[in-house]
DNA sequence: CCTTGACCTAAAGTTAGGTTTAGCAATTAC
DNA sequence: GTAATTGCTAAACCTAACTTTAGGTCAAGG
C-alpha cells in the first residue's frame, strides 16, 4: 500500500491536512508527487515531514510563498538535516521575536494611553505603534491632523 | 461647510480613510450618518473619533463585528467619557496580553526544538504551541500519529 | 464483473476588508 | 448658468488559503 508511494489519502490522514489543501500545496509548488500508470499522484515518506515543516511555518505567520522558498533551500527529495534545520529556526526565532516587539511596544504606548481618551490623530501614540498592520491595503493610508476640540 | 454635517469627502480627509472604506465601515454598521436633502451623507464631527478607535482597534488585531460590538457599548451619539476609553483599553491590554503570552509560549517551545527536527507530529511540541491560528479553516484539521522511523 | 470508494481536473465559491467600475445625481466654483 | 467636483448605488474585483462542486476515472473488495 505504500510500497510506490503514499496516495493523497493516505498523506493527507497522516497529516491531518485535507485532501484539497494537499493538491492546492502541490499548485503552489511546495510539493511534487509523481505519478502512477493511473494519474493519481504519489508520494515519498519524506513529505510527511515536508508538510508538517508547512503547517508550522504557517503558525509562525509565513505565507506559503515565504514558505516555499524556505523549502527551496532544501535540495529536493533530500531529508533535511539537523542543521537544516536549526538554521530555519533561527528564520523563525527572528520573525517571532519581531512580532513579540512589536506587540510589547503596542502594550506600553497603551499603557501611557489609557485614561487619555485623546485619540487624537495627530498626537496620539497609538497610531502607527508598529509595523505589522496595514502593509497590503492598496489605498496611501495617510494620516492627517485632527484637532483635539470636540 | 461643516455646518450641518461633515461630508463624507470631509470625513476621509479628517481620518485618512478611503471614501469607499467609511462607505463600507457604515455598511457593517460602525457608523450611522444621516442624509442630506439630496442624499448625501453627513456626519458629526464625534465621528472622526469613533473611526480614529476603528482604525486603532484594527491595529490592535479586533475583527470589525468585534470593534462594533464595543463601540455598540458606547451610547450613540454620546461623547465617549474618559471612563469608556479606559475601559475599553483595558480590553485591549488583554487581547494584546494574550497574543503576546502565545507568541513567547511559542518562542519558549522553540528554543527547546532548536537542533531536534523531529517535526514529529505526535511528539513535537511546536505543533498547536498557542490559539491564535486555524480556527476559521473549514476543516477538522484534527492531529495525527507520525512515527518518528523515517 | 461490478460496485463502492478514492482520485482526477477545472472552475467557482468562501471570508475579511476593502477597492474599482459604471452610470448617474447633487454640489460647488467661477 | 454651466463645468468640474463630489457623491450616490450596485455590482464586480482583489488577496490568501483553501473548500466545494461538477463531471468523469481509477482501484480494491467480494
Amino acid at each position: 500500500m505504500a510500497k510506490d508511494g503514499l496516495s493523497i489519502g493516505d498523506l493527507a490522514e497522516r497529516t491531518g491536512l485535507a485532501v484539497s489543501a494537499i493538491r492546492y500545496y502541490e499548485a503552489q509548488g511546495l510539493i511534487d508527487p509523481w505519478r502512477n500508470a493511473g494519474g493519481q499522484r504519489r508520494f515519498e515518506r519524506a513529505d510527511i515531514r515536508r508538510l508538517s515543516f508547512v503547517m508550522i511555518a504557517q503558525q509562525f505567520g509565513f505565507t506559503l510563498p515565504q514558505i516555499r522558498a524556505e523549502l527551496d533551500l532544501l535540495p529536493k527529495g533530500r531529508v533535511p538535516t539537523k542543521a537544516d534545520w536549526a538554521r530555519i529556526s533561527s528564520g523563525f526565532r527572528a520573525a517571532l521575536d519581531a512580532r513579540i516587539d512589536t506587540l510589547v511596544r503596542m502594550s506600553d504606548t497603551l499603557d501611557s494611553c489609557i485614561g487619555c481618551g485623546c485619540l487624537s490623530l495627530d498626537s496620539c501614540a497609538l497610531y502607527n505603534p508598529g509595523d505589522r498592520a496595514r502593509e497590503k491595503g492598496t489605498g496611501p493610508r495617510y494620516l492627517m491632523g485632527d484637532r483635539p476640540a470636540d
